[in-house]
DNA sequence: ACATTACTTAGCCAACTTGCTAAATAAAAC
DNA sequence: GTTTTATTTAGCAAGTTGGCTAAGTAATGT
């Protein structure tokens, strides 16, 4: 994958925090995790509570900010683990830990 | 500080994503941290173009995660940064993270 | 005591989020 | 080709967020 520019990398790193600022979709994301990083939607969506739509649209958040992708096979929509955008996150904490100019 | 309990450590996580949430929050961590880790409040709301009151409550927000601690001087409120809670988020991207059975 | 400085708190409003149900889509099974 | 299965998309309502202005508080200066 391409490297990106400053600004792209910003708006990743954004949409990353404002993904992760929801107990649901990082509870989805450990699910899959602890299933072997990938999963279909309804298995996704069977291990909560919430109504299968609401669930629907949380993966399209995260699939939208790049912490999910989606794969098709047959009716079915497999979503898989995609991590990059967490080194950003990382890299930004770094940048507040440094004790002197990072 | 005493060691927290397993929900305390969730409910802070929790707080910590969220505050992270806004641009605005992290800029402010970001603008203390280059100006030596602490500043006043008027300082703060003088490097954006928020009016006063709307960047107050962004410290308040970062101030009740435990992100920011203040101390009062005289009139003027000295914000701190209070970077334990971005250690439960290191902690938790690990947990994502680790390939087999973290 | 009164004014000024350095803030916070209260309260309004528009925009966004997140639950829901109902409707749409698309592949598979019959 | 109609039904079933798997899932998304649309649209609504309640709650939350994040701007703002106006009002409050608390220490300092005169």
């Amino acid at each position: 994958m391409s490297r990106l520019d400053a600004a792209a990398r910003l708006e990743q790193l954004s949409a990353a925090f404002s993904a992760l600022a929801h107990p649901t979709r990082r509870q989805i994301l450990l699910v899959i995790r602890f299933r072997g990083g990938a999963m279909t939607a309804g298995d996704i969506a069977g291990r909560f509570h919430y109504k299968w739509p609401t669930v629907s649209r949380h993966l399209r958040v995260l699939e939208t900010t790049g912490l999910l992708v989606r794969e098709r096979s047959g009716r079915q929509h497999i979503y898989r683990l995609s991590l990059h955008s967490l080194a950003l996150i990382k890299e930004w904490i770094r940048w507040l830990e440094v004790p002197k100019k990072g």
